[in-house]
DNA sequence: TTGACACTAGAACGAACGTTCAATATAATT
DNA sequence: AATTATATTGAACGTTCGTTCTAGTGTCAA
């Protein structure tokens, strides 16, 4: 059964490298086989297995579980180990976190008046623009001239800008409050 | 220019749902042309705009600037609208984010013991398995029997477990001390 | 040894592939 | 209106595509 791993891993190999999925031949020269038959009957166990898909004219497509990362569960719950073939779930981060990529964007976070919030200087924080803002939201909000990321408050009329940091103090706008885009998510890398 | 944008957008929109790039009759039928050579042509425009790479087969497959998410400045430079065709950048998420695919997994961060470091309860951890932990990582390890993620500290011989939460004390592991996995990166979705 | 079974090989099919060429339509320029 | 440039069309080419069929290989049990 181990491989079986490597062929999967051939095969994602090719698709990082190549930036599609094989043909059928191409599948067998991979597979070190000499027919496309033989290709072809084990496309059908990597269906399977979920690995790959097919669509209406047969061909080859990345299936649920392929080249995605594992998902296991909490630390608590202990260090899960996937070997056991079956895998808690899989997914996609961009597919997770990107909804409509047009209005989608990466800012990079500098200042410390959200890390009350858990968001530090050096952050990426996704934004999508054009999205109405509800009260609590993470918001992108240009106040009386400058920029900000603040959380957005809506109290009856009143709205003002909070940030998670006691040291600054809620910004209440004079004149305009420009609401450029919504926090939807936040990435820190090590 | 704008129309040129709609082609795009439908190249991403297949390539979305089809999880792969056009035939050119495909292509053509998408662009809504009646002749494959249209659509012949129009690859040539779309692999100049980088939107789109061709293979030694003459495959197209999708290019730099396909399907990725546009990474803009900070929020203190303001909010640069990405209109003007010049975009800064651009990048995708997995790519950026997973350096090994078959060693990393995601965890859902259960408790508050990381919280001054920004790592809140609920968060996604995105961690490395087998990679060696330095002093000052963040990692998932068992200690005395029970899984935590902590900050390592190598101290000379010593090694502890020290949490980002004056709450909670440091962890001097009685026995052994079990580095499963080095956290990478930390994903939060609002 | 025999028979059943799972796997691979190889050839063959029509359809779809990338690409080229000549012909036509459309738009821009003189 | 005539001319040039640009974009689209439609047919044709060799190749590769997914798929099927038949034949061969080895394995294991009876």
């Amino acid at each position: 059964m181990n491989e079986f791993k490597q062929k999967i891993f051939k095969l994602e190999n090719f698709y990082r490298k190549k930036k599609r999925m094989p043909s059928f031949k191409e599948l067998a020269d991979l597979l070190r086989l000499k027919s496309k038959n033989s290709a072809y009957r084990w496309a059908e166990k990597l269906k399977e297995a979920e690995i790959i898909e097919r669509d209406g004219q047969g061909k080859i497509l990345p299936g649920r579980l392929f080249n995605q990362v594992s998902v296991l569960g909490t630390v608590e719950a202990g260090f899960p180990s996937p070997a056991e073939e079956e895998l808690v779930d899989t997914m996609s981060l961009d597919e997770y976190l990107i909804e409509n990529k047009e209005a989608t964007f990466l800012l990079k976070v500098s200042g410390d008046s959200m890390i009350e919030a858990g968001i530090m200087p050096g952050d990426l924080a996704l934004v999508e623009k054009g999205r109405t803002a509800k009260d609590g939201d993470i918001v992108i909000a240009q106040v009386d001239g400058s920029w900000t990321m603040k959380y957005l408050i809506k109290k009856g009329k009143q709205v003002y800008l909070k940030p998670a940091n006691k040291k600054y103090s809620p910004i209440y706008p004079k004149e305009e409050l420009n609401i450029a885009a919504v926090v939807k998510s936040v990435i820190r890398k090590y």
